[in-house]
DNA sequence: ATTATCTATAGATCTATAGATAATGC
DNA sequence: ATTATCTATAGATCTATAGATAATGC
């Protein structure tokens, strides 16, 4: 049973993602993990005792998939600061864009369970601290070099996500609204990636 | 009972409100309006028969609230295309300052129940099509007198409502990861305001 | 007579667990 | 012997309604 063990126990945490990330933890049914998952409702308490426990561990991996994603993308290269930050700004989009669901995901379940985060809280804001530490140093110096206008790192990044995270925050509304009359969902996301990059490169104009 | 007729009609309402826009119609729960409205729980069906009823109203209240409020925003004064854009950030954000639920609320509910929208999708559309032909000829005369640069309606509107908006959404992560150490959330707000009429201000330029 | 309100409870749903049975590894 | 799985059901919670009682307006 070598070859199986935890098979079960990796298909409810598959099936127990896709229904959090959709429908939210007061959404969710752990009956319909469970049925989506191939195994009785029983085993899903056999393996995490209860919903809040099988939750928090799924909602920890999604919020340090977040924060290490954003804090890997500026990579000091020697390439202009600008570039740097317009492919920062690039592949923090395509992310989101490979993971549509879960902006609303962390903004809906910190905001009615605040207390949820404190569990990470530290982890969370010592990286967040240094990584806002490297990306003002490289401002700094661009700044120095006459490349760009004088902005704080948090002021810029919080620009960034605004602007990427609502894409998709949106999405549904305006595919209800008016979208799907007019142009297609990957078109006016396109479209809205080429305007955010524009939208930040202007603002870091001198 | 002329005086009194519809109070607890109104108290409901008004719990009700208050309910479904911090917790979502999943996290809402019909004993505890009752409960903040200071009514037994079966006045509750007596007056909305369902929960799904309840909800209805106050949800299509709240998308009219928000379509109204940002269509009025841009009243065409003889004041400069830009200044006019600048005031409509303003207004619009304090907007949302007012009513910081209303973002998530919409966007979650949207997304999660997509066919609730159906009931108004034609009101809200032609509503927001007329708004962004009326924004659209201001654009293209300022842009004629060489005010701005050229820009589509939809992305400059896109724009805001993205970095608006966001500010409120991401407030609680803001809290809970970092800000209470660091500064107030009135002095966040206050800077984050003006980064962004500063952000679109820059995005106009020509 | 009609409208408003309460008590009591049905009916549905959801999480969780007890206890029996089957499969696996030593 | 231990781990995995299923059946059956308890226990909690939530929405909804039936039916009785009180208040109001004509």
């Amino acid at each position: 049973m070598t070859k199986h063990r935890n098979n079960k126990e990796m298909a409810i945490l598959e099936a127990a993602r896709k229904e959090f990330l959709e429908k939210g933890y007061d959404g969710a049914r752990t009956t319909s993990i469970a049925k989506n998952a191939g195994v009785t409702h029983a085993m899903l308490h056999y393996y995490f005792k209860s919903k809040e426990k099988l939750f928090t561990g799924i909602f920890d991996d999604f919020i340090h998939q977040v924060v290490g994603n954003m804090t890997v993308l500026f990579n000091d290269s020697d390439k202009p600061f600008i570039q740097q930050v317009e492919d920062a700004v690039s592949l923090h989009f395509d992310f989101i864009k490979d993971n549509p669901h879960i902006p609303l995901f962390v903004i809906r379940e910190i905001s009615t369970h605040p207390e949820r985060i404190e569990l990470i809280k530290d982890t969370v804001s010592t990286t967040v601290g240094g990584f806002f530490g490297t990306v003002q140093k490289s401002i700094d110096q661009a700044y120095a070099n006459n490349e760009i206008c004088d902005i704080d790192a948090m002021t810029l990044l919080f620009d960034i996500l605004s602007l990427n995270a609502f894409t998709f925050l949106a999405m549904p509304i305006f595919n209800a609204v008016f979208a799907s009359q007019i142009i297609d969902d990957s078109i006016f996301i396109e479209m809205r990636k080429q305007e955010i990059i524009k939208t930040i490169h202007k603002r870091l104009a001198k």
